[in-house]
DNA sequence: CTATTATTCGACCGTTCGTTCGAATAATCG
DNA sequence: CGATTATTCGAACGAACGGTCGAATAATAG
C-alpha cells in the first residue's frame, strides 16, 4: 500500500467521511440542542457504528472543535472582502452585520451552533481551541471600526466597548431569538442599525 | 406533633432551609456554570448531606424551578409599579428595561441564572414550568409597551416583535456580556434605547 | 492466491451523577 | 419516661454516556 494516487484517494474519502459525521452531528445538535447531542445518535445519524467516529475524531470535544472552526473559517472568509472595502467606518460594519446575518441565513444549524457554543463551553477548560482565533479576529476587527467610527463622529461618543456589546446583543437578538420562520431580512438589520448609531 | 405552633415553627424552618439549599445551588450554578452544577456540590456547599436535599425537594429540576420562580417573582414584583405607572409608552418602556438592569445588578448570580437558563431548558420537556408564566407576563407587557409607542409614532414605525427582539438583545448584551467588572449604569442604558428607538 | 493493512462495529468498560434506601439521631407528644 | 414522628446522612443503586477492545470484514499489495 504505497501507491500515490490510492494514498490521495484514500485522504479523500477519509475528508468525506469526516464531512459526514460533522454533518451528522450538527443535526444531531439542531434536533437536540447543546447537551442533548449525545456521540451514539451522531453515530446513528451519521451512518457509522460509534467506534467508528473514534476512527476518524478522538473525541466528542474534536468534533465539536471541527464544527466551530470549519463555521468560523466560513464566516471569516465570507467577510474578509467586506471588511477591507475601504468605505467609512460606519458603512462598513453596517455591512459587516449584513454580511454575517446573509451568511447565518445559508446554513442557520451550523451558525446557531457557532454562535451558541461558545457560552455554553465559557466554564470548560477549553481555551485553546484553534476557532477562538478566527472568532477573536472578527470581535477585533469590529471594535476597530467602532474606534473609527467614533473618532470620525460616525457613531455616538461613548465607550466602544458599549456599543460593541450594544450592537452584538442587538444583531444576536435580531437573527437568533425566536422561532426559524421569522427569519431577518438585511433591509430590516440595516434599517436597526442605522437608528441606533445615528 | 398536634400543635399549632409547633407546626408553624417548623413549617418556617422548612422554608428557611429551602432557601439555604437555593442559595447553595445559585453558588455552584455561578461557579461552575448550569452543566457543572452537581447536587453533590449543592450539598456540600448548602451544608446538608445529599439525600437532606431530596428531603426537601424530589428533583434536581425543581431546586432549578424555584429558583426560576423566585427569580422571576421578585423581578415582577419589582417591575409591577413601573408597569403602570400611566407614563408614555416610550418613557415607561424604558423605565422598565432601566429597572430591570438595577434589579439584576442587585442579585446577579440569580438574575444571570435567570436569564441563562430558559435557554439551555428549551430543548427540554419543561414546558409547564410555573415560572414561565412570569416571563411571559414580562414579555407580554414589553410587547404592548411597544405597540403603544408605534401607535402614538413614538418608535420607529416597524414589526413590533422585530423591535422587541432588538430590544432584547440590545439589553441582554449590555448588561450580561463581558466580565462582572464593567457592569452598566442605568444612563448608559437610557442613552442607548434613546438612540435607538429615536 | 496469500499477506498485510485499513476500516467497521457492537459489546463492553469505567466513571459520573441523580436519586433512593435504611439506619441513625433528634424532636415532640402523652 | 417510652412511643411516635421528623430529620439527617453516607452508602449504595442504576441509568447514561464517552470512550475502548477485539474480532470481523474489506481493500490493497506483491
Amino acid at each position: 500500500m504505497e501507491n500515490t494516487a490510492t494514498t490521495d484517494r484514500k485522504s479523500a474519502e477519509r475528508a468525506a467521511r469526516q464531512k459526514l459525521i460533522l454533518q451528522g452531528a450538527l443535526a444531531v445538535f439542531k434536533e437536540k440542542g447543546l447537551e442533548g447531542a449525545k456521540i451514539d445518535e451522531i453515530a446513528r445519524v451519521s451512518g457509522f457504528g460509534k467506534a467508528t467516529l473514534y476512527y476518524y475524531f478522538t473525541s466528542k470535544e474534536e468534533i465539536f472543535n471541527a464544527l466551530l472552526l470549519h463555521g468560523w473559517l466560513s464566516l471569516w472568509r465570507e467577510l474578509e472582502e467586506t471588511a477591507v472595502g475601504g468605505d467609512s467606518p460606519k458603512r462598513t460594519f453596517i455591512s459587516m452585520l449584513k454580511k454575517i446575518a446573509e451568511t447565518v441565513n445559508t446554513d442557520r444549524p451550523l451558525y446557531e451552533f457557532l454562535f451558541q457554543a461558545p457560552k455554553a463551553f465559557t466554564h470548560e477548560e477549553n481555551q485553546k481551541a484553534e476557532w477562538k482565533a478566527y472568532q477573536n479576529r472578527l470581535y477585533k476587527v469590529l471594535m476597530e471600526l467602532i474606534e473609527q467610527g467614533i473618532a470620525e463622529r460616525e457613531f455616538p461618543q461613548m465607550e466602544p466597548r458599549l456599543i460593541l456589546k450594544a450592537m452584538g446583543g442587538l444583531f444576536h437578538g435580531l437573527v437568533f431569538w425566536g422561532s426559524d420562520r421569522d427569519s431577518i431580512t438585511e433591509n430590516e438589520i440595516e434599517e436597526m442599525l442605522g437608528n441606533l448609531l445615528g
